[in-house]
DNA sequence: TCCAATCTGTGAAAAATTTCACAATCAAAT
DNA sequence: ATTTGATTGTGAAATTTTTCACAGATTGGA
């Protein structure tokens, strides 16, 4: 007999809801506030109804590995038991913590990971400069890199610095997992070429061109503009949005 | 007899994707490099397939005003005629102008419009000092904020600088419709109340709080440790996404 | 001219996602 | 102890979104 947990394919729109809900948590950890939350106002505060949020939390299996060969359950197993982060205790709601916890085992945040950022312009100075917050600790920049060398020897930093020709080098000495793109339009799909070359397995983009998918490779693009747009969109259509 | 647009609802995943179509069209129009693209090529470009381009480009109602009372199509009007974009010549795929003039009108995007900034901290001095591209001027900043007077006698600009505490004034007097937020994440609750107050009907917020979308005001919630983290998510499930 | 290849536009089918609705559970008050 | 009012967890229904599949159109040869 064999040990697994259960994995649904966990819908798209639920990991990203579920990503949020996360760091939504991680905040609401530290403010003691209340000792637990419900379903309906973590909705309120991602503007998605109650019901959404905890079928997306069923999704994640609930109560820990599940064994198969278990005896079966009662006649009327209609409704199951609390999830963990639901039960811990004998309130109603979620406990903050152990429902960040759930979610971050099952979604594989949790462990710290190590990404790069590439160009040091006004934006990757920025994000290089972030990072005082213990959220903002779980991804840590193991190197930098910009095209341009006066850049690069005025920049101060403890992060190592390297020249945007070193990309796939360095990436693939360091592990690296993950890439930022901080860099103008022109230059971004070249860098994002030398990153999958290196081998991360996901990147983020700032610059305006969209970085197609290609291989499995997690994209996200991210531009001003670009929700500028969105919203601009929204409006017209007097829908609001996200 | 009344002249109308067919306004079918376009659903919010259509309208996204058009958006990012928009930006990406306004690139390819300088670059005169293929006269006519694909919907095949631009769902690459997009990570998307050709089918949902195309199904999404319908949505837009096609080919201009529809009159009421005109004469019935002829017998088997099974496929409708090419759109404006797709016919205006006689090749095949679509013209980038024209697509992207379809698509602009029709969500709106067009004009100019007048944003405001708050927070001209790394990332808010980043906004402050971006816009040296021609698609990046459809949004003009017209005012920006701090809480720190310092910061605001230290800020070099051509852009209006004002005291965080007069946002709600500013913006209602200068008739700001769009709202940038790049503070600390323990003000940004505040800062879109007063944006809200002011009259603007959409948000850009970069600070790792989500601003819960409130009155039909259109929010985007944009951070970087939460890409991070939905990154992190699909590579941990083995699915690749957007 | 006619054939082959390619591409758009779109109903209709399929798939994915959200919402509903309710049994089970729990806390608090009576 | 019971009742009342909230809340979770989740099948099933409803809705939304994507994909399919194909008619009609267009181009480029043979």
């Amino acid at each position: 007999m064999k040990n697994f947990t259960i994995k649904s394919p966990l819908p798209p729109p639920a990991l990203e809801r579920l990503s949020y809900l996360y760091s939504l948590l991680a905040r609401l950890e530290t403010e003691t506030h209340p000792p637990r939350i419900t379903s309906r106002r973590l909705g309120e505060l991602l503007s998605v109804p109650g019901e959404t949020i905890r079928k997306d939390i069923s999704f994640l299996g609930g109560r820990t590995p599940v064994q198969t060969g278990q005896p079966e359950q009662t006649e009327h197993p209609k409704t199951s038991p609390r999830t963990a982060a639901a039960a811990a205790s004998r309130e109603k709601g979620y406990d903050p913590s152990a429902l960040k916890n759930l979610i971050g085992e099952r979604l594989g945040l949790g462990e710290t990971r190590t990404a790069c950022l590439v160009g040091l312009g006004r934006l990757g100075s920025a994000i290089l400069g972030r990072g005082a917050l213990p959220e903002e600790r779980r991804y840590r920049l193991t190197a930098a890199f910009d095209a341009s060398i006066n850049r690069i020897e005025l920049t101060q930093t403890d992060i190592p610095l390297f020249h945007s020709a070193e990309i796939s080098r360095v990436v693939r000495e360091k592990n690296i997992k993950l890439g930022i793109i901080a860099v103008p339009a022109a230059a971004a799909s070249d860098v994002a070429k030398r990153l999958i070359a290196g081998g991360v397995q996901g990147i983020v983009n700032f610059a305006p061109v969209n970085i197609p998918r290609t291989q499995g490779i997690a994209v996200r693009n991210i531009s001003l503009t670009g929700e500028l747009d969105i919203i601009s969109a929204y409006i017209n259509a007097h829908l609001a949005h996200t």
